[in-house]
DNA sequence: TTGTACGCGTTATCAA
DNA sequence: TTGATAACGCGTACAA
């Protein structure tokens, strides 16, 4: 069916050379001394035949592929795709590859890529899916096989490589915000309880909020079962159908703030008239919802490049200043949020 | 630095068998006979010894990686990550990776690419990625290698496997959504004439016109760069500044129409009291934007799993009833498009 | 039912 | 400066 391959065996052939010397001249290392004529005649053959060296057999003498595998929740969440291409630039830059897995949310596919990838010798892994249920990690510790955390905190408090945003920080300053515009009834639209995203946007928010001295009432407490739009409109509507609903609400991403504010114009609370939503990530055109979405800004393109640069260094045994990168998560106010519009009693 | 591997030999030492045994166990197929007792002797000393078999030699020798690869243009493009889902789901579901490559819509980049890809012994190639210029094309179709082209044309009328948007009936439905609205002075925010989708869908939107006995006027077109938001958004200032604007203008993508969008505010145009948009593709999310979008839907997931599943088959030798695959577009009508605000005169 | 032998396409190492 | 050899980890005819 298909033409068998030229490969090097054939360019020595016709170069009238031996294959190892092929080999030396198509890798054109400089301290290997070759007759420049040698050189040219092994080109023009190779040229001449397309020769196209196999990077399958390469990879399996040299024990390294130059691929590195990288997992992700859900490439249809707007906030990845920048992720990507700041990880995909870098690697590529460094003459690596990189093999992209969309695990669903579903640690079942992630443990199956995660197998499928390790047997394709991929020299390291950018792990950005969210569980929390890591034996697959604690494995890959337990190997000392490379890998970067993104966006995700390690279990333990495992010096595993890593690239994570400020949660604290930029969970802060969303409540700060909406504490300065007046509100009291600070409602939380978390994210899943199975990720660590999840787990500390929540807290911090929650601690944020007691450094203001503000209760935080677990009545106005919502968790997304997803950080989708979907399962953040039915966490919203749970929270704004029982009883008195917040004046504002801090989401876990944007989605889920995006899925609030719909939630929000079925049950007829108007944004930001009756209702302020904060969400987290600023993806890619949160400007331009309807309303803009007040949100923490997260560096996407340079979460990728710094995982990719970490896992990079750490193969090419490069030295690494900071195994745990924290990047900035700094408010962007647009018009989402508002003062409430009956003004609170300010309490204690 | 790292532990050798354990490979099928390791196995084979620890359960005294021979590799090849091992082979057998590993690969299970029905018809080879193997003692139960062995076949269980080889998985319990591969569990114990946690034995992980290398898909890399496997490849090497089978000929076959079950690896795609596939051409993104631009993985920020909201347009394509759910292609990139439906291609990835349906590539798993059959055995198939799929290595992702963001070709930034540099022809250059997708010409290293394609080597890399190449190299790497993918077995097929699904391209997204769209440039005209398509030497490289050329060079597939000539060896035979198994390719899809997704959401761009052809070049030759070559029976090439191929996934793509309806855009004659997307666009012949905008514009006759526009004309029935009562517009009159309609004009286009084409995508780059480098690529086929720009040009296929500023043609196909001409012949629209020129179908219900409207004139395309030349100085209503404009040529956006590429087909991101802010080129769009540059093509349609251009448009808007130079004289006596549309009352509608239809874009070669949302992305180009978001940019129409902001630059229609920019100039003091209201839409769509004043101004008309229509976008094409559907993205996600589009219909909460503000306004929401009018727009062509297109089934991206669907076009991405059709076209893995059409490589597949050729891989995989079954019998494929079109080379060429079209999907519908659909208009879906939001708030983006409205009656013009001072009624045209009706023209023959 | 299992073992033997060889090849998949490279490259590092040693010898010439 | 170049050639020869072996090994990377696996699958499969063929033999036993």
């Amino acid at each position: 069916m298909s033409e068998p391959r030229t490969t090097i065996i054939d360019v020595a052939r016709a170069a009238s050379v031996h294959p190892s010397t092929v080999s030396r001249v198509v890798n054109g290392r400089a301290e290997l001394s070759l007759l420049p004529e040698t050189r040219q005649r092994v080109l023009a053959a190779a040229r001449r035949l397309g020769y196209r060296p196999s990077a399958l057999a390469r990879s399996l003498r040299l024990r390294r592929t130059f691929t590195l595998g990288m997992l992700i929740p859900d490439i249809t969440n707007p906030f990845f795709p920048p992720i990507i291409k700041g990880a995909e630039d870098t690697a590529h830059a460094r003459g690596y590859n990189v093999v992209l897995c969309n695990t669903e949310d579903s640690s079942e596919r992630e443990a199956t890529y995660l197998r499928v990838l390790r047997e394709r010798q991929v020299d390291g892994l950018l792990i950005a899916s969210s569980f929390t249920a890591d034996a697959v990690i604690a494995d890959l510790r337990k190997e000392r096989f490379p890998f970067v955390l993104l966006n995700r905190a390690s279990s333990r408090g495992a010096d595993d490589l890593g690239v994570l945003a400020d949660n604290r920080t930029g969970m802060a300053s969303a409540i700060d915000h909406l504490i300065a515009l007046g509100h009291r009834r600070i409602g939380i639209a978390a994210g899943p309880q199975t990720t660590t995203t999840g787990q500390e946007r929540l807290a911090y928010a929650k601690s944020a909020m007691r450094a203001r001295h503000l209760r935080p009432d677990e009545a106005l407490i919502t968790v997304s079962e997803g950080f989708s739009e979907e399962t953040g409109y039915r966490a919203a509507r749970r929270l704004f159908r029982a009883g008195d609903p917040p004046t504002a609400v801090v989401c876990a991403n944007d989605l889920i703030a995006l899925g609030a504010l719909r939630a929000a114009q079925e049950v007829g609370l108007r944004v930001p008239a009756d209702l302020s939503v904060v969400g987290f990530n600023d993806i890619p055109l949160a400007g331009r919802f309807d309303p803009p979405l007040t949100t923490v800004r997260v560096p996407q393109q340079e979460m990728g490049a710094r995982a990719a640069a970490l896992v990079i260094a750490a193969l090419e045994g490069e030295r690494i200043e900071a195994r745990r990168v924290l990047v900035e998560a700094t408010l962007v106010v647009r018009a989402s949020t508002a003062a409430p519009a009956r003004a609170e009693r300010r309490s204690a």
